[in-house]
DNA sequence: ATGCTTGCAAATCCTTTGCATAGTC
DNA sequence: GACTATGCAAAGGATTTGCAAGCAT
C-alpha cells in the first residue's frame, strides 16, 4: 500500500525498523476510530498476517504511543483501548453498547485553558462522558 | 469516630454492614484527595487496623463506587487511583511528582453540555489533564 | 553483516475470587 | 441466629518480557 509511507517514516524517524508487521498493525491502529482494544487489532490484522503474535500488537502499540500517533486509554474491569485522534476531543462512550466516537468541541480546548490558568503545563488530554448514546437511548 | 455517621448511613442503604474495616477504608477513601490507589489507602488504614488485608481493601472500593462515593480512574503501566470528589471536575496529573488535584471550572461543565448536545445522555464523567504542575516546573 | 524484531511461552502485576472463620444486624 | 464480611491464599486476566530465529537496513 503507496499510503502506508507516512507510518514507515514516521517509525523511522526513531529509528524504529519498518516491518510488514510494524505496518499492518499500525495502519490498523490509526485507521479505527472505534477505540479498538489490543485483541481487536490483534483480531483484525490476523486477516492479513496470520502468524502475527499478540505480544507484537502490544509491543508496536507502544512505539505509536512513543510516537505521539495513539494514546491508551485504560478502563476499569475492562481492556484498555486505542484511540489515534490526537488532537483534543471529548470520547463519548456508551455504557450499553461500548461503542465510542470523538467530538471535537470548543469545551476540549476550555479545559486545557483552565487547566494552564491554573499554572499547569499542559502535555496530554483525556475527556471521558460516559453515558448512553443516541442509538441505545432510542431503543431503551 | 462520630463523623461516620454519614458513611454508615450510606453503607446500610444498600444494604451493606458498617463493619470497623469499611468505615476506616471509606473514611480513607473519602478523606484523600490525593487520588490514591489502592495499596496506598491499605497502608493507610493499616495503622489503625493491623489485620486489614488487600483484598478487603478493593471490595471495599467496589461497594464506594457501587454508592457512587469514589470514581474509579484507570491508567497504562500504574495501578488504578480513586477519587471521592464527585461533581464534574478536572484532574490535573503531573507527570513527574504523580500528584493529582481536582479543580472545578465551568469547562467541566461545557463538556457535559456539549456531550449533551450530541444527544449523548451524560452519566458519568472524567477528564484528566496531564502536564507539569506549578512546583515540578519551578525546579525544572 | 549487524542488530533490531518477531513469535512463542513463561513471567509479572494488579485485581478478583473461594472459602472457613468472625462479626453485624 | 441468619446472613454478610473478613482475611488468607490461590486464581484470573491483561500486559510484558526473555530468547532463539528471522528480517530490515
Amino acid at each position: 500500500m503507496d499510503n502506508d509511507r507516512p507510518i514507515i517514516n514516521a517509525l523511522r524517524t526513531k529509528g524504529y525498523r519498518a516491518t510488514a508487521q510494524r505496518i499492518a498493525i499500525s495502519r490498523s491502529a490509526l485507521t479505527n476510530r472505534a477505540h479498538p482494544s489490543a485483541r481487536q487489532i490483534y483480531n483484525e490484522v490476523r486477516g492479513a498476517h496470520p502468524t502475527v503474535s499478540l505480544a507484537t500488537v502490544y509491543k508496536t502499540l507502544q512505539v505509536l504511543r512513543e510516537l505521539n500517533l495513539v494514546q491508551e486509554l485504560s478502563f476499569p474491569d475492562e481492556e484498555a483501548r486505542f484511540d489515534p485522534y490526537m488532537r483534543p476531543h471529548l470520547n463519548l462512550i456508551c455504557q450499553r453498547c461500548r461503542k465510542a466516537i470523538d467530538v471535537e468541541d470548543k469545551a476540549a480546548r476550555e479545559v486545557v485553558n483552565a487547566a494552564s490558568k491554573a499554572r499547569f503545563n499542559v502535555t496530554g488530554l483525556r475527556i471521558d462522558v460516559y453515558g448512553i448514546c443516541q442509538k441505545c437511548g432510542r431503543r431503551a
